[in-house]
DNA sequence: CGGATATTTGACGAATCTCAATAGGCGTGG
DNA sequence: CCACGCCTATTGAGATTCGTCAAATATCCG
């Protein structure tokens, strides 16, 4: 688990005595908006979507998760956004309460959550560049390079992505709608830019061209 | 400071003592996104504005800072975005080892930086949600209601509020152009939901009303 | 194979952007 | 104190990107 780097065996131990394992299958609800924030989570297989709801079913993703993850540092009373499961997804859950109390054991985790939230924060600004200031080719580009760069650093190859979320999550991660993603697809394909792979899979023709239609250069 | 509401007299002390005052006119740089992380700041007065920028221009302001503020809780080895004054800014700075090597000592400040990390989190989700998926009134009508309440938490008017910033920059904050922003203050005056005061100060005749829209509901 | 769901494609419309002109504010200096 | 100039805000007209609605195609899974 990626919080628990910093950790040595015994402290571990004490972590896992205090988590339960789940697992959680597509649109099965994790956590509700609004609701008493009782339990923190760590991805362990599978992906999460974390998402906002506007009282008329408008839908904002503001988040993927995948394994290693951690769901919940940003720990107010109540959860501020919803999460559900992508496809199949596993997630150790952890008492928000007693997990509390061993990071006051542990400060070296706390200044770790910190950097983590950091990352987060840092994460969440250009996702907020993303969704005010680029265009649709420009967010479809901006979404497949950082798949790219996740895929790398877990030591995959980075130019044949898998894509597991559907169009509409897509859409609702960028800001777009559906067809506007599908289409933006096509023309990356038309374009030479990408090519569509089976099994939700994309290979990226030319990385340093993508990267340069990320930003609009 | 905000930060150091946890502290006691004596620890304020040493902050003062490695602490350095200074005031930034507007358009005066305070970070730029990409350099060297060394400093952190609080706001002491004033307004401040965050932003990002893409290399032919476009720009997203990701969050406006006033009095209390803190500067640099996202602490990487560089600054994740810019910084400006809107008019007039006073601040503290503070060297950011030193200011590391105090939070060591009071573990207590840590705490609370994750805190503050964590509302800075729900904030930029609120922000992701607004950009993605509301409209421009619905935009604008949020943006006056955060201001709304950001004033009634410090003890103001909130049906007066100041807004100090350009119609340029709330089109930054808001994904849209100045023009827009500007029609939909007109919008909103004709329908009776706001007033324009002298001193770039808005009177919101109907909070409630306000809330409604934006939400879209 | 068949039904359900997701994706793609097309035609059209609407919200917002762009470009351009006008009006308003504010400070400076005569 | 007024006039000028600069900068910002407002308003207008037309263009464009993206959304909406609808239909066709593809994919998944029992």
């Amino acid at each position: 688990m990626s919080i628990c780097g910093v950790l040595d065996k015994d402290e571990i131990e004490e972590f896992v005595k205090i988590l339960t394992r789940q697992t959680c299958t597509a649109h099965d609800p994790i956590i509700d908006e609004g609701e008493p924030a009782d339990f923190v989570f760590n991805v362990t297989g599978g992906a999460v979507k974390l998402f906002k709801l506007l009282p008329d079913g408008r839908r904002q993703i503001t988040g993927f998760l995948f394994e290693g993850d951690f769901l919940g540092i940003a720990m107010n009373d109540t959860y501020s956004y919803s999460a559900e499961a992508v496809g199949d997804a596993h997630m150790c859950r952890f008492n928000r309460r007693k997990f509390e109390a061993l990071l006051d054991r542990f400060p070296k985790l706390e200044r770790r959550l910190l950097g983590m939230a950091s990352n987060e924060l840092a994460q969440a600004q250009d996702q907020m560049l993303l969704l005010g200031r680029k265009t649709a080719r420009e967010k479809l580009c901006t979404f497949l390079l950082s798949l790219s760069r996740r895929s790398e650093k877990r030591g995959y190859d980075p130019s044949v992505i898998s894509v597991p979320m559907s169009r509409n999550d897509i859409g609702d991660y960028l800001g777009l709608t559906t067809e506007t993603v599908s289409r933006t697809f096509t023309n990356l394909k038309k374009d030479g830019v990408i090519r569509l792979l089976e099994g939700n899979r994309v290979k990226i023709n030319d990385a340093e061209q993508l990267q340069d239609l990320a930003e609009g250069a």
